[in-house]
RNA sequence: UGAUCCAUGGUGUAAUGGUAGCACUCCGGUUUUUGGUAUCGUCAGUCAAGGUUCGAGUCCUUGUGGAUCAACCA
C-alpha cells in the first residue's frame, strides 16, 4: 500500500479552506445543474465526475438539478436521458430536483423585493434597453421607468403575473447599479412573460425567472455549499452574490460559487448548438451517433463508464482554457478494454486461404481462451476447416524479412490452431489474387503439446473458417473533424473541417460466437482494435461499432 | 481602448517561497501464439523583462499573448 500523497485541485483547497475555517464537514453539499434542452456530452461528464466525485471523497449528497427556467427551450425527452447519462456513469444522486420547484418562492421573493424598491417594471422594447445597458467600456444609463412606485410596480407585476400583458412587454429588473463595470449588474431582467408550456408546471405561470435569479436562490434553498460552474459564469458571480445577499438568512449556508474550464476535446466540438446542427443537417445520424463526442454516442460507440471516470480523472481540472488530446480519452478506453473485453476473431478485409492437405470435408472445433493471459474469461470452440479467410493485408506473395506475416514459401501460425506455409496463389484475369493455397503442419496445433506446436514462427494471424463465419456489418469509424480544434476560426465555418471518412461501412465476417452476442456488448477483435454490437443489430443482422483500433507499430513504420 | 480571469514539455495537469514531477503523444530497447498488452528507456517545459528574497514556476511591477462579459438563453 502506497500512502502516496495526492495532489488537490484548486477546488478542493478551496474546499479544504472552507472546512479548516470551520465549516462542518456534515455541511458539505453539491449538486450538477444541467439545463434539460439538450443531450449531455463528455464536456458534462467532467461536471458530473468533479461534482459526484467530490460528493463521494467527502461523502457528502449530490443533488441532479435541472434548470429548467425556459420552457421555450426544454422537454422531457432530454431530462429522461440526462437521467439515464448520469446513471450510466455510475453516479447515484441525493435527490432529483427541478429550478421550477422554486417557482413560488422566488415569487414570493421578488414582491419582497418590489415593497423594499429593489426591483421595478420596464416596458421598454429589448432595443431599447440593450441601447440603455452601454458597452463593457460605457456605463449605461438609468430607464425611464427606474423610479416607478412601489405600488405601480406591485400592480404592473401582478398584471404580468396573470398574463394580462403580451410576451415581450413587460420585464422586472432588479435596481442595482446601471454603470456598474459589470455588465450583469447594470439593472439584469429578473423575470420575462413567456406564454409557453412548461414540462413540468403546465401553463401555472407565464412569468418565468431569469437564470441569475434562480441559479444562487436554488443553491441556497438547497443549501449547496459550493456551486461549481464553468468559466463564463465568472462575470455572473456579482450577481450571483448580489441576489444572495437580500435573501440569505444569517443562520443559514451560503453557497458559493467557483469557476473551472470547461473540457474540450480535440477533433471535436462541444457546443450545444454546433452538436444540434450535426444532428438537425444529417451529418450524424443523432445525438447518439457513435461519432458525436455525446455521452450517448460515446455509450453506443462502446466507450465504458469507466474509462470516461477516469478520462475525467486524469485530465484534471484547472482554470485556464485547454483543448484535451482525443488520444487521452482513448487511451483510457483501450486501457479499461483491454483488462475487460474477450478476444475474438474477425476478418473485416477477407481473403480466402485453402489447406491443400487438410481433408476436405473435415471439420474440428479448436478451444480458445477469450483471454490467454488473464484468468476468469473463460473460453469457446472455435470451427476450423479446409478453407479460412484472413485479411488481405496480411499476405504478400513476396516480402523483406521485416514482414512477419504470411508471404510465398514461408510460415505463420493461425492463432490457436495450425502453423501453415503458403505455396502458391490463384488469381483473375486482371491479376488479383483470389486464393492461397497453403499447407499446414498437422502436428503444429496450438496448446497440443507436441514438438511442433512449440515452434516458434514469427507471425500470428487471426483467421474465420469460410464455412462457419457469420457475416456482420462493420461501422468504422475515424475523428468527425479533420483539424484539431474545428471551431477556433473566426473566418471559418467548423463543417469546412467535416472529415468525409469519418465513418466506413465493411462487410465483414465474424467467428461464429458472435451470433449471440448481445447489444453493447464490447468486445476485442484481434489485431485489430475494440468492437461493440450496435442497437441496429437483429437476428438476421449483426453489426459492430469500432471502439477504437489497436496500437498499430507496423502501420506506423510504413509511413 | 473598461472590467475580470488565465499563462509550466506537442497535449493535459502537479509542485501551498526550498530537487520542476506525473500521465498521454512521439521515438527506441526487451518480452510476446495479438507488430496488442506488459516492461525499460530517450526527447521535451516554467510567456518576457525588471524587482523582493539566502532562495521565485510560485510574491510584486510592467509588458506580451489568450479567454470572458453588452440574449426577455443557460
Amino acid at each position: 500500500m502506497s500512502e502516496e500523497k495526492k495532489s488537490l485541485n484548486f477546488l478542493e483547497q478551496i474546499i479544504e479552506e472552507d472546512l479548516a475555517n470551520g465549516l462542518p464537514k456534515e455541511k458539505l453539499r453539491f449538486r450538477f445543474p444541467p439545463e434539460p434542452n439538450g443531450y449531455l456530452h463528455i464536456g458534462h461528464a467532467a461536471s458530473i465526475c468533479l461534482n459526484f466525485g467530490l460528493g463521494l471523497k467527502y461523502n457528502a449528497p449530490v443533488n441532479l438539478r435541472f434548470d429548467d427556467t425556459n420552457p421555450a427551450k426544454e422537454e422531457q425527452e432530454y431530462v429522461d436521458s440526462i437521467q439515464h447519462d448520469v446513471q450510466w456513469l455510475g453516479f447515484q444522486w441525493d435527490q432529483v430536483l427541478y429550478s421550477s420547484d422554486y417557482f413560488q418562492q422566488l415569487y414570493d421573493w421578488t414582491l419582497e423585493f418590489i415593497k423594499q424598491g429593489k426591483a421595478y417594471v420596464d416596458n421598454q422594447s429589448s432595443e431599447q434597453m440593450a441601447a440603455q445597458k452601454g458597452t463593457p467600456t460605457e456605463p449605461g444609463i438609468d430607464s425611464p421607468n427606474r423610479n416607478r412606485s412601489v405600488e405601480e410596480n406591485m400592480e404592473l407585476f401582478l398584471k404580468m403575473k396573470n398574463g394580462e400583458f403580451e410576451e415581450g412587454s413587460h420585464v422586472l429588473r432588479a435596481k442595482i447599479d446601471m454603470k456598474h463595470t459589470n455588465m450583469h449588474m447594470r439593472d439584469p431582467i429578473m423575470y420575462r412573460i413567456l406564454k409557453r408550456h412548461h414540462h413540468r408546471t403546465g401553463n401555472n405561470w407565464c412569468i418565468y425567472p431569469m437564470y441569475d435569479w434562480t441559479h444562487g436562490e436554488s443553491d441556497y434553498l438547497e443549501q449547496i455549499s459550493h456551486s461549481i460552474c464553468t468559466l463564463e459564469f465568472k462575470s455572473h458571480r456579482d450577481l450571483y452574490d448580489w441576489y444572495l445577499d437580500q435573501v440569505v438568512d444569517a443562520d443559514k449556508l451560503r453557497p458559493k460559487q467557483r469557476e473551472f474550464a470547461r473540457r474540450n476535446l480535440s477533433y471535436t466540438v462541444m457546443s450545444k448548438r454546433k452538436l444540434l446542427q450535426l444532428v438537425e443537417e444529417k451529418i450524424v445520424t443523432g445525438w447518439d451517433d457513435p461519432r458525436m463526442p455525446t455521452i450517448s454516442g460515446l455509450r453506443r460507440r462502446g466507450y465504458s463508464p469507466e474509462s470516461i471516470r477516469n478520462f475525467s480523472e486524469i485530465a484534471g481540472i484547472a482554470k485556464r482554457d485547454n483543448v484535451t488530446d482525443v488520444a487521452l480519452l482513448e487511451f483510457c478506453v483501450k486501457d479499461h478494454l483491454n483488462k475487460t473485453a474477450p478476444r475474438v476473431m474477425a476478418v473485416l478485409d477477407p481473403i480466402k486461404v485453402i489447406i491443400t492437405n487438410y481433408p476436405e470435408e473435415k471439420e474440428e472445433f479448436l478451444d480458445a481462451s477469450y483471454n490467454d493471459y488473464e484468468d476468469g474469461f473463460g473460453s469457446r470452440a472455435i470451427p476450423f476447416s479446409r478453407e479460412i479467410y484472413i485479411e488481405q493485408e496480411d499476405f504478400k506473395e513476396e516480402a523483406n524479412k521485416k514482414f512477419f506475416r504470411l508471404k510465398l514459401g514461408s510460415e505463420v501460425r493461425l492463432k490457436n490452431a495450425y502453423i501453415i506455409k503458403a505455396e502458391s496463389v490463384v488469381k483473375d484475369e486482371a491479376g488479383n489474387i483470389t486464393e492461397i493455397h497453403c499447407t499446414y503442419d498437422e502436428d503444429s496445433l496450438s496448446g497440443s503439446g507436441t514438438e511442433e506446436s512449440k515452434r516458434k514462427v514469427k507471425g500470428t494471424l487471426h483467421w474465420v473458417s469460410v464455412k462457419h463465419a457469420e457475416k456482420a456489418e462493420v461501422r468504422v469509424y475515424d475523428r468527425l473533424f479533420t483539424d484539431e480544434a474545428p471551431d477556433s476560426y473566426k473566418d471559418k465555418d467548423f463543417k469546412e473541417f467535416l472529415n468525409p471518412d469519418s465513418l466506413n461501412i465493411i462487410k465483414a465476417f465474424v467467428e461464429p460466437s458472435l451470433k449471440t452476442a448481445k447489444i453493447l456488448d464490447r468486445f476485442q477483435f484481434q489485431r485489430l482494435g475494440y468492437f461493440c454490437v450496435d442497437k441496429d443489430t437483429t437476428n438476421e443482422h449483426l453489426v459492430f461499432n469500432r471502439t477504437v483500433p489497436l496500437r498499430d507499430s507496423w502501420a506506423k513504420m510504413g509511413e
